[in-house]
DNA sequence: CTAAGTAGTTTCGAATACATACTATTGTAA
DNA sequence: TTACAATAGTATGTATTCGAAACTACTTAG
């Protein structure tokens, strides 16, 4: 059975587009969703406009309608960075936490599977990404040392590093580098 | 490390966005590409509008406005059945044709990595996909025997069948069913 | 201090997407 | 046969996404 690249290519779309579909709720959909849901995993620094847009693979313009749409939805809340007067912040409500509670339709389906096969999948996806990553010269994710998305996994001759939020993995002198996603602080605040 | 079921999930969303990202031509965009997609692979009983819906994960009347664009950009042309006066399957043009040579981004991406990676996360995906099609009941997809697209597998005690176009394994039963994607025309008209 | 760079917003036009209501055709049952 | 339901497809309204481009406001480099 031959698997040709395209297939990869047609699952990864038809698997979002048919997880949007069944996640399309009255409250949000999928891109307000996908907003809401980094915002709720970043760190301060990292919750303003264009690291949403980053993330998402949107322009600045587009991220920027999202957040206005969550924001009017009552999801979200803007605050004005003190020490750069460009830059805005965003933080969840109690509204917008609440919406994240609820599972996305796809995490159900993927409970009724195979552990291993989880596992695995996961894995290959990861892998995918941090190519995709790079190709995009979205590379800049290096990550302080005590930052709580960075997994150290200890082996005979070095020091793995990953980052739990945008599932890199790190090269030993990124670590030395600043993240976006950079966060020390448990809290989250 | 934990790999939580919340990961996969994201991984879909974000990867199905940077791809869609990258792929976004002056010509297409990413519905109107899977869309077209889709028409290019599947037969003429199952190039109709309710089909594309059920393919896509949308309402018919939103599957309807995306056939109508690609219409417009001379991508594809409309003919009505003889037999069932209600229903319309669509053909690609020669631009139509075209388009769908240039390769997704993805895909070159894909062509970086290791094989056998490939070929595990291409089973992973496509068990994953099984189960969100049974979730959504979409499981009427029995092939019938001399479908070109069902791919058969000759074990010691049985023979395995597969349809190819859809990424749907087969149960026995289930080769007698009348499938939508059914082809036994391998030029396709 | 000026110029370039950066952060974010706004506007425009095209299109997606749902829900809903609609037309036309086909199938079923009295 | 004549209702009536089911099916295939379309049209409309509203909200929103999306890229591109133009714009404001702030910051930094020379």
């Amino acid at each position: 059975m031959t698997t040709s690249l395209t297939d990869i290519d047609d699952l990864v779309e038809r698997l979002a587009r048919l997880s949007a579909a069944d996640n399309w709720a009255e409250a949000l959909n999928p891109p307000q969703r996908a907003a809401l849901s980094y915002l709720s995993r970043a760190n301060r620094v990292s919750r303003c406009p264009s690291l949403v847009a980053d993330y998402m693979g949107v322009t600045r313009g587009t991220a920027s309608q999202t957040l206005k749409s969550l924001v009017r939805k009552n999801m979200i809340k803007a605050q004005r960075s003190a020490s750069d007067g460009r830059s805005v912040s965003y933080r969840l409500t109690a509204a917008g936490l609440q919406a994240m509670k609820w599972p996305a339709v796809l995490e159900q389906t993927l409970e009724t599977l195979d552990t291993q096969v989880v596992s695995e999948l996961a894995a290959g996806l990861k892998t995918l990404l941090r190519e995709v990553l790079k190709v995009r010269k979205q590379g800049a994710f290096g990550i302080l040392r005590g930052c709580i998305y960075n997994q150290k996994t200890e082996t005979a001759t070095k020091t793995l590093s990953y980052c739990g939020l945008l599932n890199v993995a790190l090269q030993a002198d990124e670590t030395d580098r600043i993240c976006h996603e950079f966060n020390d602080f448990p809290g989250n605040s």
